[in-house]
DNA sequence: CTGTTAGCGCCTTCAG
DNA sequence: CTGAAGGCGCTAACAG
């Protein structure tokens, strides 16, 4: 049996509550302080942490969902998210939505009944409902990557409108008019990419033919197909902008599998600087989204929210993007 | 406040004890079941995990760590032991190792620390020294996709000498002498699948030249660059064995962007069906991992160590696995 | 600074 | 089948 905190008691002769005290960073006697130290080491003492948690009502436990752990960008964001909470002696505990509503409400309901400290998630559903039972029971909770139209959590995403607005009309300076767009209708991103794309193409005073604009989910697969499509066009576009890690390196490859070759035929600029590119040729221009500084940022405000009484207005962060430089454009003699 | 057990007793009227048996699944009579039940929905009452937990020294939650995040299979086989775990009520806390041996010796601390049901890991270390401890504890572990060399924990995992071994002769079968390898000297598969790869040659009478054995990591990158190398060699190898999933993809790429052609120059031969296959060009001939069914195979082992009173031996499983077939190698015309 | 006394919410003997 | 009482390991007022 492990030792608790009456084994130490009994080995010291001190009061239980002169102990958890010293636990948990109170004044001791210098004196005591050292019996105590001994006793732990001797007797291997470590605290309960269901106990504690019992009374203190925490867990010191956090429930990450993502909208589909299989995709990299979760991958990621579960890693650096997992690490800081880590180190400030949080478990984390992932739930997989499976891209599907249904399954994420489900998730919500799980993490409330293991009595998770705060909540971080990546939404699958546009609207916020499966969210109130976590308001009601006071659970905070923070979004990651998208957010709800009137949301009043605390969120941690990029200004995707602006990051793919850049990004068109990068290629609109280098002399591009024929731009196609890979992007999502079902992911909440893609289609605020989609929508900064428009923008900077009607700011141009460009109409984008529909048989440009390649709108479904943000897999390999359908970045693949679409890109292939788009090749086999009579009139077929000097660029393509990819709107997310799986559809740049679906077209990615696309491209490298047929005749045409990156920048000569076509230009390319994606989304998300995982591990991809270091690797693929040619090198992508993409859009760079910061996702370390995102976790951590998330991270910070579910712990702010864990631990602070009074409770503040809620915080929507929306980062930067940047860019990174690489060779997959070509800029055009016009202009 | 949430409602307690305590609330119900008011309501209904009943002792704790009664309600409680309820709640675990006892004989009650008709009539108080009935009350129960109404006062449970009237209430909204959920029993506190927290607190149970506390009294059967169980927590619903079983540990995993992974020796890398961000690899594409560990995230899958994280997705199918969370599904599987989460369908019988258990929560799954994720760990990443990073590769690093002292981080997986911390996560285990950490892990048992929360004081986890059991622990799954696929371990990063050869040796079994840092699960000592949760030993000591009576902590079930079940090790997945690597073993020790002498373990006695439970293992779920492929029989990677044979799946090498077979693959190797697949393509000796074909007519190919000249075959390359891509391979791990870091993680125990990469190496198992390097032995078994050596000694389907040996049997065939034929030593393997230094510069076709590239053993390196597993990851894109190195079966990129070793894909690469392996192309501009005077004497050129007719086919390549990748020995997982990411060196397969980094291969692949690596073929794609040069101007060498899969299978007319050079055939391939990969390992674990993920998404790629799917996409990629020309479709992969592969050895496939039973994914799914190690992951349910692992939550069975553990949850049948952590709800078994008498401990039985520990359990080995190794699993076949199968080829998929596809049109990246050409049977050349010898033999 | 230290000790005493109650619980946190639930389960589990025991009697009845 | 039901009820009463004790305790899981720890924290949180209070007094001293």
């Amino acid at each position: 049996m492990a030792a608790t905190i009456r084994d130490i008691r009994t080995q010291t002769g001190l009061s239980l509550a002169t102990i958890s005290k010293y636990l948990n960073g109170g004044n001791v006697l210098p004196e005591n302080r050292e019996k105590i130290e001994t006793a732990i080491r001797d007797l291997n003492y470590e605290v309960n942490e269901i106990a504690r948690g019992l009374v203190t009502n925490r867990t010191k436990t956090v429930g990450m969902i993502v909208y589909d752990i299989e995709s990299m960008f979760s991958g990621v964001l579960i890693r650096y998210v997992g690490d800081s909470l880590r180190r400030e002696g949080y478990a984390l505990v992932v739930c997989d939505s499976c891209n599907d509503e249904r399954i994420e409400a489900d998730n919500v309901r799980f993490l409330l009944n293991k009595k998770v400290d705060g909540i971080l998630i990546i939404p699958v559903s546009r609207k916020a409902d499966f969210l109130l039972r976590a308001k009601e029971k006071r659970v905070p909770v923070v979004l990651m990557d998208r957010s709800f139209a009137d949301s009043d959590f605390d969120c941690v995403k990029i200004d995707n409108r602006m990051a793919a607005y850049r990004a068109a009309n990068y290629l609109l300076e280098r002399g591009h008019k024929k731009i196609a767009i890979i992007a999502s209708r079902v992911e909440y991103t893609g289609w605020e990419r989609f929508k900064g794309f428009q923008e900077a193409m009607g700011e141009a005073g460009i109409t984008v033919p529909e048989e440009y604009c390649k709108i479904g989910v943000h897999t390999i697969e359908f970045g693949h197909e679409s890109m292939l499509s788009l090749l086999e066009l009579p009139d077929r576009p000097s660029a393509v902008l990819m709107t997310n890690y799986e559809t740049s390196l679906g077209a990615v490859m696309a491209v490298n599998e047929s005749r045409f070759d990156c920048p000569g035929d076509i230009s390319m600029m994606g989304f998300d600087d995982l591990i991809m590119s270091h690797v693929v040729k040619p090198k992508l221009c993409m859009v760079v989204q910061p996702m370390k500084e995102m976790c951590e940022k998330a991270v910070e405000l579910i712990l702010s929210q864990i631990g602070g009484d009074e409770k503040r207005p809620p915080i929507e962060i929306s980062m930067g993007t940047t860019f990174r430089d690489g060779n997959s454009v070509k800029p055009l003699q016009g202009k």
